[in-house]
DNA sequence: CTAAAACTTTGACACAGATCAAACGCGCTA
DNA sequence: TAGCGCGTTTGATCTGTGTCAAAGTTTTAG
């Protein structure tokens, strides 16, 4: 039942290290035996941490399902989330003993987990794997690098705008449609979820997402599923006219 | 002449992709001798573009001497600087056409590059290549990351402190010196680029600097050589207890 | 040596967003 | 149905940092 849950989430390949990832046609059968002896699945709940700051990390792996963030927190408890973790997206560091942040499922997760030590072992001697995770690495690089020209440059309605176009974007992507036309999603975040991610208090982050609602740029069905109708107006808002690679 | 010059540089190994990172040691004599035939020396003048965002890139390569920034700019004018390239450090991206970044020279700068389309080819057959380099792009992200918590979350007096302290960690590693005892170091930076790269604008960063002169935490000769004489006070006021990764 | 340019400091004031506080709405459980 | 808890909205006020302006300092050019 599990499995079949798994099966029938949009990805490309079960068994590869790096799921819904292109890597996956450069397996051949002896990759796959040895992954799927080390591989093993993990479900948590919405608001169960996966690892705490500074744990020990025995696996690495990716998201199947659901949605986690990765965040920081400081001495004082000001916190700041570094990343959001969407379906297919990769967790943990090769040849790092500990996680350097909290990862803590927003929603109920799934993940599909790697022991840790065999998976090393393994990049060693299959040299697709670490460049695929080069390139997956690069790829958050990128967005971590545009996320902070958004922290440090931004008014907070660019900020808003700023995520919910990545949001509306992967969305999309995961659900494969385009940004024509209206989008119809609903925020996996609350308010102060959001607040984490944008670097601003939860009242401001309400009050701007009531002033994009007043203006016409979005709509909202209660206070989570949220519509847009027009996706380049909201690129506008967000200052933004690059594709935007966040968690691309 | 540039060979001595470049031979009196503290790195590990001349010919390596990755100079002054520990995969010299895996290199063997065939992988020296085609990275010989694609590698080649760039120097720039302090000011001097080296790649406008979006140009074409042809090379990779690593800073050997000087210093230089990564930035993105919007379509106004605002801008974030997303990275200081100091000696060590990679530039580009293989697998990837255009240059995300405007890479801007700040001093005086000795680049190591290698044509493009050979490295990457030859990163597809010798795996401890791409392995160093994911290393590198992990500890690359995990800065990002943590410079997303010092643009979201903290004050402008923690920021200047923050990068003082980075800059000053660096700066003893690059000359095999630790952080007891005072510090002493150039900044390698204009107020105006401190501003870009924390998010600040120039009056602001000037403000916090004299004040941190006025309550001792540094000493200034002139408007840019930095003393620290408590480096562990300077970490408190960055708030920041950590062993701060940023350029690690 | 002087003038110009570039960078930096300092001051006065404005404003975006933080803080503090209260009330609202919605989904629980009893 | 009432009552509680949690997330959210909205209001009033405060404050850190931005903006605009001017003067000081260092470097570069002539």
């Amino acid at each position: 039942m599990l499995k079949e849950q798994i099966k029938s989430l949009p990805h490309e390949c079960d068994d590869c290290p790096i799921r819904h990832r292109a890597v996956c046609a450069r397996c051949d059968a002896d990759d796959l035996e040895r992954l799927e002896e080390i591989k093993y699945y993990r479900s948590f709940q919405a608001g169960q941490t996966v690892i705490w700051s500074g744990d020990k990390m025995d696996f690495v792996g990716s998201v199947v399902s659901g949605i986690a963030t990765l965040t920081q927190t400081m001495e004082d408890g000001r916190t700041q989330m570094v990343g959001l973790l969407l379906p297919s997206d990769f967790v943990g560091r090769p040849g790092r003993e500990g996680s350097a942040y909290d990862v803590v499922a927003t929603t109920d997760l799934m993940m599909c987990c790697f022991r840790k030590k065999p998976f090393e072992e393994m990049m060693e001697t299959t040299p697709h794997v670490a460049q695929r995770l080069l390139e997956m690495t690069l790829d958050e690089l990128d967005a971590a690098r545009e996320w902070m020209l958004v922290l440090g440059r931004k008014t907070a309605r660019e900020k808003i705008a700023s995520l919910l176009s990545i949001i509306g974007r992967r969305d999309a992507s995961l659900n494969l449609r385009g940004t024509k036309g209206p989008l119809v999603f609903d925020l996996p975040l609350t308010r102060e979820a959001m607040a984490d991610y944008l670097g601003l208090t939860l009242e401001t982050v309400s009050r701007q997402m009531s002033a994009l609602k007043r203006d016409g740029v979005i709509t909202l069905e209660g206070k989570r599923n949220v519509t847009i109708p027009d996706f380049g107006r909201l690129m506008d808002e967000a200052g933004d006219d690059s594709d935007g690679g966040m968690f691309a």
